[in-house]
DNA sequence: CGTTGGCCAACCATTACATCA
DNA sequence: AATGATGTAATGGTTGGCCAA
């Protein structure tokens, strides 16, 4: 017999609401990507996440019997109960473990596994809403979500580094794309300034430059190359490092 | 006190795998 | 069906902070 997770949902009167379907055709991992047969010993175990706190445990007495049960932890209080097929509320299922599943691994052959688990969407959601609050767990913290979420400690903290790389990775996009904003526009300036220079240039050549600047021009010296330029109540605004007046030393030529 | 070694968490670069076009 | 591009989970190495000896 070959089942898939709505259909242990379905015999054990679960309406999970959460359109499990399409991914029941899923290879392999958690969530209701897993399909299996009823028929194996010895035992087969699902945990589906339902809200903060609530665990619900599916587990094979036999291969053809399911016990359903549920957990509630509240604090350090902790209580079951059977729930048969009374559970119909479950919001979401965060994920859907089949420990029999060779595709999928537990925490001792993590390291030999060779596929990677796909976290579903509504992990991926909740970890990004945790994300949007920090951006870093303490251990705590990384335990209280791991549970959460039905999946290791480990997988948290590997989300969150990642989710840290891409942000950091986004915004360094983000602040070149600024940088090079800012490079084009001094270097249009640059640019501006160099033709105002120029045609300064000419100018003196064809006549003195006292003859050209009005009455009320004051004249200063750059401390630093020591050139001479006109006060900044004539063209500060136009082109203030050609014309300002030197107020600050550090603000050379 | 300063030094050293172990532990741990975070970061980083990279790999490996899943998915899609 | 094969393939390349892309996204992302996971790995291994490095670094820095903390603490006890």
């Amino acid at each position: 017999m070959d089942s898939t997770c709505d259909d242990i949902y379905r015999s054990a009167g679960l309406d999970l609401g959460l359109g499990l379907g399409n991914q029941t055709s899923k290879k392999h991992g958690q969530v209701a990507a897993v399909k299996f047969d009823l028929g194996f010993e010895p035992s087969l175990n699902l945990s589906l996440s339902s809200g903060d706190h609530q665990m619900v445990d599916l587990k094979t007495e036999n291969k053809d019997q399911l016990s359903v049960a549920s957990s509630y932890s509240n604090g350090s209080e902790k209580r079951e109960r059977d729930i048969g097929s009374e559970v119909t509320e479950v919001e979401r299922v965060i994920s859907c473990r089949v420990s029999h599943d060779e595709d999928y691994y537990e925490d001792d052959d993590a390291s030999n596994g060779k596929k990677k688990l796909r976290l579903t969407k509504v992990q991926s959601a909740l970890l990004a809403e945790s994300f949007k609050q920090q951006s870093t767990l303490n251990p705590k913290q990384k335990q209280h979500l791991a549970r959460k979420l039905n999946v290791r400690p480990r997988q948290v903290e590997v989300w969150f580094q990642n989710r840290r790389a891409r942000t950091k990775l986004k915004q360094t996009e983000v602040d070149c794309e600024f940088l090079k904003k800012c490079c084009e526009t001094l270097t249009d300036e640059n640019r501006k300034l160099y033709k105002e220079l120029q045609e300064l240039k000419a100018l003196k050549v064809g006549q003195p430059l006292y003859m050209k600047l009005p009455a009320a021009a004051t004249l200063t010296v750059c401390p630093s190359c020591e050139r001479v330029g006109a006060g900044a109540a004539q063209n500060s605004a136009k082109s203030p490092h050609l014309y300002g007046s030197f107020t600050n030393p550090s603000a050379a030529c």
